[in-house]
DNA sequence: GATGAATGAGTGTTCATTCAT
DNA sequence: GATGAATGAACACTCATTCAT
């Protein structure tokens, strides 16, 4: 019964959502949609009424599909923990393969329009950051991890998991990895990070 | 040393790096260059033959001052030290506050055209790998730094300074900082990353 | 007398003349005829093949049906005379206030395609004509009109006739009306038209 | 000075004028207008930025034009007089003959978007009405008119003066008119409408 | 050298229309 | 018979680009 129609819709959704956030093709088309997904390019505007619909419709959702799964890892527990991050890790990382170029989005959106109100991101909030510094308190008590402030150390995270894919092409012709290397490398961020943080491993 | 229209021809790059790689519009059009510029849009047809070759003469300036500037702080010693690495990070952080964008375009033109061949990238030079490698041996050794592939920190590197700056507006809104806070927070980061090394400091 | 499809047929004729022909939108769609119907779009190309075809039918029988009952009305008598003369203005005021806008499509579409043939309209009879300057003849004879030629005396008709409805909205927000003095109006129109035509009334 | 792109800007505002108000091409298009004009399609949105504008201008320029002048015989005198009627005569013909599809527009747009306001239209003045009561009150006492209510008598001066030419078409259909002969007829309203409004004449 | 005018090519969008069920 | 889905054709509109002055 989620018939047919419905597949088209969501194959027009899932083919915006890869061209833009996977391929990070920023220019991309109505044509160009339409072509990547095998159909006419006015039934885009038959599911959609206008590209800017489409394009909102597929952003909104990947950033609260973030937000979600962001809320639900960090919210699981009561106290920030090794375990804690380490699931903070994997889904930050995760998330950047999936939808490496998401951020590019949303600054070139921010860049065009300042104004933009984007949903507010989770570490927005006193108590997640208080749990964080009291974390950070207890490691460095422990002779665990080096003092640094929350902000650092959130924005370091969000850049060590984010930017390697972000920028796969310029990294992978920086440093002149073939493909294969790459992922080998990229299977070894978490445990490099991990280590960064901690002094104990 | 040229003539007049020499400095409007300068105007017209020094605009559209501005917009392209300080504001990150990557929409910007020709109008939207003229406008910022106080010039007529046909003179940039005029100095530039299109938009293309104003775009490519803008990008290849930029990438190759970034490569020149590189260059000269990578090739300044013949062993790799704390010293240089310092100099590398003041670098990096100096271009990303500049040409914070500069990377978007990069991945971008990548995006769009996987072809493109880009002036080849410092690190991809065996020479610089072997130096840092045995640096980072010798640190090791010395009981300063924890074991660290060569790749994953020159990531590392370009991750912590780059990311920041790129994502400046997604930083601002996800940890809730006014500009003044940002402001300090950018001139932290030297200090920061060199701690994240250094286990001695 | 047929089956129910052919009630969904009429509805959707009737529709469209209304949209059409009563509140005089020019530029509507085949959507907007659906919409006010209540029904699927495709069915009107299902009854109709095309929206052409649907406005030439609805266009047709609205002419036919004003060229018939103008027959009948004309045809009635042998002779003109006063009880014919006010049949007529009855008539024509009749069907301007069912059809304000028909003229307007007629006129419309004969800009569009100047070839267009319309059904032969009942004065362009030779004898209609004769009737009629008969009958002004008498009438002048007797006093009772002032000489004035057959053609301009038709054209006076349908004129006082047609245009306050089809102008309806120019007149009310010309002389400043109320819905409620526009209705009183109206109604006034045919004794002053009458009024107009012969000096013993 | 006056430069040819003026030249320009005002051919398209003249062929537009032209093809909506004299050809009466209620459905014409940016191209159909271009066409006319024998330049391209796009010239039109350089000159004015969408179909819309350019049709807004051209269409209140239009009213304008006509309120103007009708301002200008209505007040050129204190008091009605049969000269002043006959200056209003001869506008509401001679601005028929010009833009004999102003008012079909106006109808269209009204029929579309009711809530539209249009510049007031000059009868609706209490004291322009008055005026005419007098004029109309003395003629009666005079025995050269017979009593007719202000309102019926516009009303019908608009409909004798405008419909032969919005519906030329019809009317030359509908009477079998050649040119030759529509001309003459035309000419002839004037004095005829005159001789239908005054006993004496 | 500089600029307003003009245009071709392409984009989003709407519409009548067709098709499969 | 009826309808949601899909499409081709046309439209308004934008943009980089060219031309004439």
């Amino acid at each position: 019964m989620d018939s047919l129609s419905t597949d088209v819709e969501r194959l027009i959704k899932d083919t915006a959502k890869k061209i833009f956030f996977e391929e990070g093709k920023l220019h991309a088309t109505t044509q160009d949609i339409a072509d990547a997904a095998g159909i006419n390019r006015a039934s885009i505007h038959y599911y959609y009424r206008s590209r800017k619909v489409l394009f909102d419709k597929v952003f909104e959702e990947a950033m609260d599909e973030f937000h979600t799964k962001l809320m639900s890892v960090v919210d699981k527990e009561e106290r920030m923990s090794r375990k804690l991050l380490e699931s903070l890790i994997d889904f930050l990382l995760q998330k950047s393969m999936e939808h490496p170029f998401l951020e590019m989005f949303l600054v070139a959106e921010l860049n065009e329009n300042p104004e933009t109100k984007l949903g507010m991101l989770p570490t927005d909030r006193p108590d997640k950051k208080k749990m964080l510094e009291e974390f950070i308190k207890e490691e460095v008590a422990a002779g665990t991890m080096k003092p640094i402030e929350a902000d650092h150390f959130i924005v370091n995270l969000m850049s060590l998991c984010s930017f390697p894919f972000l920028a796969k092409s310029i990294v992978k012709n920086a440093i002149g990895m073939s493909e294969e290397q790459y992922v080998k490398f990229v299977a070894e961020r978490k445990e490099m990070i991990l280590k960064l943080i901690f002094l104990d491993l």
